[in-house]
DNA sequence: TTATTATTTTAGACAAATCTAAAAATTTTA
DNA sequence: TAAAATTTTTAGATTTGTCTAAAATAATAA
């Protein structure tokens, strides 16, 4: 079994496995409000733990075991997420912190109960989608909104960034899940988006748009 | 805030508290299953937060803010076991363990929306009753099966014993919340009693006796 | 390709929570 | 009330996860 802490460890690592890989140790620091010197500690002993593949000053990889590790604390995360919106009436933009602490919770019958409670949820409030209890997950056909060309089409499925303060702002424009979308022009100058949303024309960032996802149908 | 082992230390004072005043070192210790020296330990740190009063060899009580922070953990875990209970499909017998780590997740929203969709339960899956969020119980007229005398009669609302051996011979006898019961005799050699549950004649050991919660009406 | 900069690791320390063994205080027994 | 038994505390060590400061390695620039 793990610890809490290594748990957080391997999610991160998880996380930061699909932008780079192996995975830095200052990109771990930097996520987990460390310092690198405690990071290059628990890697170590994720090491001995058979959780990780570690070369010094090269990085580290999951291994199988590691990673299924991984999926199965972001399963349940995502499912506790669920919970709180569906059940429980909080906002997508209030669940993170709480699911990070219900994530640890060491029951095997607890969650795929609630799963069968939730009526096996695909997707999170963020639209990022739950593994199941084997840590396969189903295929999605996502695209950054970034993506896009004028005159392109889509439904808003996801988003890639999960604070507060970007979740809100969001809201504010009227873009939620389930939106229909249309790119009207992509500025030239600094890469922001015009988009139709219900008979809106809405001016969003580069920023912003990277981490919409949209599905094409 | 308080460490998720300063919580546990101040759940068993306070439950302790209710069999003696001032609460033992040694008690402490075989609950929590450490050592007395640990114990000790902990007691002075808890005592610098003013959560406890100590005096050396005497033993701790809690003081106000003690108190306090220790029925709102109480709250959380019987909270947390009607859901299970209620929504998951848990027997009683298999609560007491996840709710033992759920009790310790902090969110007040949390707790407050999960009271709300439970709809406001008064007592948990044992029948212990579940303070309010000022940490105010509602007054329970409950009297231990072994005080009872032969022809009283009343109804199981609760038991004093959580452990999974204890709930399953209760189920095995038929005593569920909720039976109405009869005493028919109490056996002077050991103090065991002879019940009455829906016309069946049923023998429990006085121990099993001081476990069980009746109703009288 | 050497020097500079950035990244990572090591060394040594610290706080939290625990332990064992021994000393001190209290309670019980005789 | 003195001796014995029990309970509690202290002293010192250990484990986990963290930190700072310094050394080692790798990447980048001149
Ligand atoms: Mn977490
Ligand atoms: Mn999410
Ligand atoms: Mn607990
Ligand atoms: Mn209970």
């Amino acid at each position: 079994m793990q610890s809490y802490t290594e748990e957080n460890y391997l999610k991160v690592i998880y996380h930061l496995s699909e932008i780079s890989n192996p995975v830095q140790t200052n990109a771990i620091a930097e996520r987990i409000q460390t310092k690198a010197a405690s990071v290059t500690d628990m890697i170590k002993k994720l090491s001995e733990k058979e959780l990780v593949n570690y070369v010094k000053y090269q990085g580290v990889t999951l291994t199988e075991k590691g990673k299924l590790t991984a999926i199965n604390i972001v399963r349940k995360h995502r499912l506790w997420e669920v919970f709180l919106v569906d059940k429980l009436n909080f906002k997508w933009d209030e669940v993170h912190e709480v699911a990070e602490e219900l994530e640890h919770i060491q029951s095997s019958l607890l969650i795929e109960r609630l799963d069968e409670f939730l009526e096996f949820p695909k997707v999170d409030p963020h639209g990022d989608p739950i593994p199941d209890q084997h840590g396969n997950f189903a295929e999605l056909a996502f695209v950054k909104l970034s993506k896009l060309s004028p005159s392109e089409k889509g439904t808003i499925t996801g988003v890639s960034e999960h604070s507060s303060a970007f979740l809100k702002h969001l809201e504010k424009l009227g873009l939620t899940l389930g939106k229909r979308i249309e790119v009207l022009e992509v500025i030239e100058f600094d890469g922001s988006v015009a988009l139709d949303v219900e008979q809106q024309k809405i001016n969003i960032s580069r920023e912003v748009a990277k981490h919409i996802l949209i599905s094409k149908y």
